[in-house]
DNA sequence: TTAAAACCCAAGTAAATTGGTCGGATATAA
DNA sequence: TTATATCCGACCAATTTACTTGGGTTTTAA
């Protein structure tokens, strides 16, 4: 019911990996992918991806690869996983579609006031945790 | 990323129909699935699941259908929809499963982190929110 | 100047999950 | 005994997710 699809997870790594060098070097996809297990051309949409929303700079040709584009501490979290997912909590019970009167009470609707609930405690928690506190706390 | 699915939707507010309830008849299927605008074996198939889980109770046979097998206030939204979804939050991370070692750090667990902070966000959110909080904040 | 290493990108496909459907059995009230 | 219910297992269709394929273009090193 809710879960972090693989685009989430293997891109908040790829960025993490990045954030973690300590050269100037750039890190190519295939490096990223061997060492993180994931398939090239699966990891490379992904990075296309963050790079067309500004999260990484590629540099192309032979020892090429990608670098941040953003400082760590720049970097979002929630706004990542929002890049990388598409959307984070969507909301379907639109009231009116699937839903009809019983009663004077509309009791189809039930559910918006807890996914609301569930969504706004989500902003709450990674709301404001960037790339930057995800290496502190990693370290500890 | 992050969605209830229609069986989450769907069982909760049949648990808030019933616990509307004034009468102590059975509410039937039939009666649940027009209302609501549900495929009537669907939402069968979502109360049997309810009903082996203890959370409603039915009557078989003509004039039948369910009724509430605890009181509102014992029904936890959390655990509710732990039953209708099958698991609410699973990290799938598994260490040394898609990691590998990369300098001293084992960079691609850097999600498990994001993720116990999401989860631990939606417990606190609703893990003491029960049905009868949500009768009265439906009321509002 | 050529080969290799890298990114770029659109389209297609396979696997998994979700959202149902179907047919028949059992129980009960009228 | 008939109509109205729940019960239950198996099946199927649609959607989403997770890749794969097959081309490109750009840059660097030899």
């Amino acid at each position: 019911m809710v879960r972090i699809s693989t685009k989430g997870r293997y891109g908040l790594n790829a960025v993490f990996a990045l954030a973690q060098l300590e050269n100037n070097e750039p890190l190519s996809i295939k490096q990223m992918s061997e060492s993180m297990n994931i398939p090239l051309p699966y990891l490379e949409q992904i990075l296309i991806n963050l790079r067309k929303n500004g999260y990484v700079e590629s540099i192309r040709g032979a020892k090429g690869g990608y670098i941040l584009a953003k400082e760590p501490k720049d970097i979002n979290v929630y706004n990542l996983l929002l890049i990388l997912e598409g959307e984070i909590f969507p909301i379907h019970c639109k009231h009116g579609d699937n839903c009809s009167k019983q009663g004077s009470k509309n009791h189809c609707c039930a559910g918006e006031i807890v996914w609301g609930k569930i969504n706004s405690a989500i902003k709450q928690a990674i709301g404001d945790y960037t790339i930057q506190d995800l290496l502190s706390d990693f370290e500890n």
